[in-house]
DNA sequence: GCTTGGCCTGTTAACGTTAACATAGCTCGG
DNA sequence: CCGAGCTATGTTAACGTTAACAGGCCAAGC
């Protein structure tokens, strides 16, 4: 009754039935070349009949081009990384890209094989969003000198004949902690690395660098990070850092009186810790998040956060590859910094 | 100085720099067969110094399948999407499958071209979590029909050879409301669905059934939404709903003593609406979100909410639908439904 | 010595599609 | 009425890989 469809229906197939070559119904398909119009209905019908799928493998490997490309991101459940696949998709789309997001759990390892499985399957290119390793950075050398042409975001990486987007989170961070700074905060906390590991992350030498300029010592003790465990924890659970953080800094005899949460979650995290040991914000202690979530300004107090144009630099690295893959590989590297804009909100004002 | 390495290497150029044929350099590369040490030390190290990459394409054409799965979500940058897709993840991979994502951004029409798109790259299956529609079901019952393994989670639709899992939403909403109906409350209101559209949410008729049966009756102003907007915001966003909703409840001349959300994060943009309002949590109001995200916890006050196995269910849809490519399209479609678990905490607790 | 059976490599023919070229009928202007 | 140029179809040969089969070679067992 119901067919069994185990072997998919192929061009040959279609054209058997229809009376005509395979080659009739690859132009009817596809819609170029002449066909004549009693011919093609005929052979429409049959192919919808038949419920013919075109296969996509053959085509592409006769056609050298899959009209895909890669995505590659740390972690899903993060608006950041949705922003900037929304970016992305927005510019692939309507350039008739498809696009596969392959995710890596922050672990160098699954980066690796992303790339390789995206590779194997031969996208056009690859949109790289995680962050910086050693393997990592290794395997995408080796693509690239394969010739497959990619774009990377946020990702510490330079190549000659890679294109990067970033945001200057550097900068960011200085302005935040600057911010706090002009408030009068001396004792300026940060939460979300741990000093031994991970401390490449630009926003927290931001930080740094905004202390070291007006004098004020980095104390070790306020500086606070997922101390013991791995510094791979997805994203979305960094709220639960940013409370444990936060929590650690309360218990000291004499607390920071402002902190810089390393994103907009671990400061909700912080928020609530704060709440919770009965104190205010930012009477007690003022904070400042980043990355200017939808969240950020819902929270109570609203938070004061760096916000960067994520769903752009999305856009912008897909326009990179286009390009690229359209110029081919010769092309000299393209680099675009955007600039962060510090949202003062409750969070912060006094 | 460095090549142009616009065509990639393929097995016949290994082959003949190592002078042997492609059969010998595949079997190298896929370690099977018979290979003398010394002849399969040579082709590797031929195969490294040509950076040489299998074409996916070929191989999957000439086998017949891509050890390749897709998974289809509405959105990204939804606690509830990753932790799904950690668990689809985590079986996979364990099985030696590569998982691509696509995402429709909750649009019927990027339903059905994420549909075509993994269907034409010949995924030996899909995963579909994205909510039902008309034009994505008609499609995906064509796919079926053309031999596609399919698992579902969450969608409302069967079909005879494609399995399902899902969470007792309705139970779940049932149980919730009833929560707040047991502590005594009588004015409950209901934040996000538009009584026009979208009625089909599993959680919302638990919550009418609630007041059903217990003799409340349903109060249409106390049913809030995105009222003039599209449905299909993304999930990320829906504190900002929360947080209108919350509002215009709150402007009633008698608001609700008690609020069931659609989601975590819509009870969170609600929370901050009452604590805005100068009210109280749950003194004034009493709250409760669904799914149990990790913010839920961290809260002030923590939520009281209703946890689905997310992650539980990703893994499940995983496995039935391996199972299914295994033993062939005509498998006996298999229907899971998990039970979802009443989280209270302060939100409620008075 | 001859067979058996394990090793090692090669040859052939697909997998399903399409670019490129080939063929053939038809129309139309000069 | 001839050829130029359009329409409509077909033929051929890849794209890069691997399953299946086909030998050879060599050691061991009888």
């Amino acid at each position: 009754m119901n067919k069994r469809p185990n072997k998919p229906v192929t061009l040959a197939q279609i054209a058997a039935a229809a009376g005509v070559t395979s080659m009739t119904v690859s132009r009817v398909i596809n819609e170029n070349g002449y066909v004549n119009a009693a011919t093609r209905e005929r052979v429409r019908r049959v192919a919808r009949d038949m419920n013919y799928r075109r296969n996509g493998l053959a085509r592409a490997l006769k056609r050298q081009r899959t009209e895909t490309i890669g995505l590659v991101l740390g972690d899903i459940a993060n608006p950041f990384a949705a922003e900037l696949s929304r970016g992305v998709r927005e510019v692939l789309e309507k350039r008739g890209y498809t696009l596969f997001i392959c995710i890596s759990e922050h672990s160098a390892k699954e980066d690796v094989q992303a790339f390789d499985s995206l590779a194997d399957h031969r996208v056009d290119g690859i949109i790289v969003a995680t962050r910086a390793s050693k393997l990592g950075n290794e395997r995408l050398q080796q693509l690239i000198g394969a010739g497959i042409p990619a774009s990377l975001i946020g990702r510490d990486f330079r190549h000659p004949h890679v294109d990067l987007v970033t945001a200057d989170n550097l900068k960011g961070g200085y302005e935040a902690t600057k911010h706090l700074i002009d408030l009068g905060h001396k004792r300026i906390g940060f939460i979300g690395v741990s000093l031994t590991k991970s401390v490449g992350l630009r926003r927290f030498q931001g930080y740094l660098e905004a202390l070291n300029e007006y004098g004020l010592s980095v104390e070790e003790n306020l500086v606070v990070g997922n101390g013991g465990g791995n510094d791979q924890m997805p994203g979305y659970s960094t709220e639960e850092m940013g409370f444990e953080g936060m929590t650690k800094l309360l218990k000291m005899k004499r607390h920071p009186t402002a902190v810089f949460a390393r994103n907009d979650f671990t400061a909700v995290g912080a928020l609530n810790a704060i709440e919770k040991a009965g104190l205010s914000v930012p009477h007690d202690i003022a904070i400042v998040g980043y990355d200017d979530v939808p969240l950020a300004s819902h929270t109570s107090p609203p938070l004061t956060t760096v916000r960067q144009p994520t769903q752009e630099q999305g856009r912008v690295a897909a326009e990179f590859l286009l390009q690229r893959i359209e110029d081919g590989h010769d092309r000299a590297r393209t680099e675009r910094v955007f600039e962060c804009e510090l949202i003062v909100r409750e969070s912060t004002k006094g």
